[in-house]
DNA sequence: AGATAGATGAGAATCTTTTTCATTACGAGT
DNA sequence: ACTCGTAATGAAAAAGATTCTCATCTATCT
């Protein structure tokens, strides 16, 4: 359960942590600022101050719990990490964000990083688009 | 010469604009923050307001000129554009950037939207790494 | 239960970027 | 080249995101 996971990270097992590690499993949008966190937070009666949401935040982040993205647009987000590495694509017109996987990619960008003299760590791939709703005539 | 391209993007030629997009074509740092580009005018001697750098180079990006990266740590950088699109890679040790292009991920790119039902418009695809000084034993 | 190291909250501080507004400069037309 | 209207600039304030400070509180270990 959660409070394992947060031990397992090195961390007390503290209400805010708790109630954090919940709403990113149980909220129905997968990618939230920290606002995002502290509001909803705040709608469900937990006071939780928004220094501690970027702490805890960047603790489960260090613990490989959630993912940081840098979206365009100046703030990040951030997302539970279920195991299953993914990237983005986002429309450029709603900003709705799908995820996708693709081996291909994945294995060249291997490749890419080798012939470099790179030993590939992490990487992030966003595309932007227009999705069916917004496309062009 | 500059100041056609600067024209070409429906601005007026002003001293700002041209010395900003000089310190653009002349830098060694290809990847530059607004605020690095005020510091390397004023070593020049120019005075140019930082504010002026923020609009001349939202203005350059509207226009194509210029691409502006989210790298991760908060701030945004700039680059000309000098039409040959590439993708990035970063030593996360020393932050070195060295850049690239791979058609085969450029292709499956295009492929991943087009599945998806998206028109793809544009991407980001930076890989994280340690470049051949900094891999681990 | 008590001690202690770590965690929290509130607000201040910092950093990046945008906005406001009074002043200045480009460039079209003469 | 001169004038004028519009766009551009600079300085400072504002806004937004994130981090820090520090006094207070609380898991956890004994």
């Amino acid at each position: 359960m959660d409070n394992q996971e947060i031990r397992n990270a090195g961390l007390k097992v503290t209400l805010p942590r708790v109630k954090i590690l919940e709403l990113l499993e149980n909220s129905t949008q997968r990618h939230v600022s920290a606002e995002d966190v502290y509001k909803l937070l705040l709608d469900k009666g937990e006071e939780i101050g928004l220094a501690t949401v970027y702490r805890v935040l960047t603790q489960f982040e260090a613990a490989g719990l959630v993912a940081r993205h840098n979206f365009e647009g100046g703030h990040a987000v951030f997302e539970l990490d279920r195991g299953e590495h993914h990237d983005h694509i986002v429309c450029v017109v709603c900003g709705k964000v799908e995820e996708f996987m693709d081996a291909t990619i994945e294995q060249r960008q291997r490749e890419v990083a080798q012939e470099r003299g790179f030993e590939m760590a992490d990487h992030s791939l966003i595309i932007y688009g227009r999705c069916n709703k917004h496309k062009e005539a």
